[in-house]
DNA sequence: CAGCAGTATCTGCTGTGTCAACTACCATTC
DNA sequence: GAATGGTAGTTGACACAGCAGATACTGCTG
């Protein structure tokens, strides 16, 4: 992914680091997600999104809260949730208060698809990435990269 | 990303590490891939490639050893090759002894434009990745991900 | 309360990747 | 050397995400 690094030169130690986090994702990737459509019959994004409205409050999200947490622009969320209202998974309402804004929340088949996407993929990450690193090896990664994911997200787009 | 995970028992612990690799890959790319563009002209997919072409014995290789070294199937790949042969960064030649195959050879234009692409996407990673890791962060992450880029590719799609 | 800037979401268009089918060619077998 | 099965690459139809502009509403100002 990267070109040829100067691993001697201290300035340049990272470039294994990021080759490393561009391969493990590619390829982990690469298997869970036709795994997770072939067992559950949709695609991890539609799981991003279940498990977020499962792990908020009422099972709920506006639209915008959702693409905060993700990475998605707006336009993205929207049509991801149409495709998932369509499905039954997830149920638009208006929000009392405000009514430009829609809330997003989970069906009970929503939530039944929340439970089998997870017990369907987690296997199969643990197989494919957490088994291929020992207990320390996964602290010292969890460690080093927590700062990306406890941070606020970098606005973008539309 | 991920759903509740039990941090105490052992056999999740491998959740976090793979959180942090989702989030640092998706934060670290929608800052650079933008980046690139706007600074050369071209994204990262080109970048890759430019830097397969340089890396290979006479900066040609054949359709289909990109592909193997790339995360893409191959008719992503021919058309990935149609644009940037239209941008006249890379040429296709017939291969000798093979009439089937293709012979993707990079043009001066493309070797420019690699040393282009590499002087300003490795100081963007550089400063949205490297630098938020200690050297021995940097170390260990590399090390406990080496084994998802130092092995073969598992093959899919047409 | 008219005007107007700001916010929340949606929509049209476009770029890019996948899958499956197709063409062209190679290699083996009889 | 015709038949057959495999390989290399391309193409058509489609799915999905992004951008920019549209729409509908909020809330402040005078």
């Amino acid at each position: 992914m990267d070109a040829d690094d100067d691993l001697t030169r201290p300035e340049n130690s990272w470039a294994d680091a990021w080759r490393g986090i561009l391969f493990a994702n590619a390829r982990v990737l690469q298997v869970a997600e036709p795994d997770l459509v072939a067992k559950v019959g949709y695609p991890l994004t539609w799981l991003d999104v279940l498990a977020q409205l499962y792990d908020s409050p009422e099972h709920s999200l506006r639209i915008q809260e959702i693409q905060e947490r993700s990475l998605f622009t707006r336009s993205g969320i929207t049509r991801l949730i149409d495709r998932m209202e369509a499905a039954g998974y997830v149920r638009r309402q208006p929000v009392k208060g405000d009514r430009r804004g829609v809330r997003v929340e989970l069906t009970p088949e929503g939530l039944q698809a929340h439970e089998r996407g997870f017990a369907a993929h987690l296997p199969v990450i643990e197989r494919e990435f957490g088994r291929r690193l020992t207990p320390d090896q996964q602290r010292a990664v969890a460690e080093a990269l927590a700062p990306f994911w406890r941070e606020p997200k970098a606005q973008r787009g539309a």
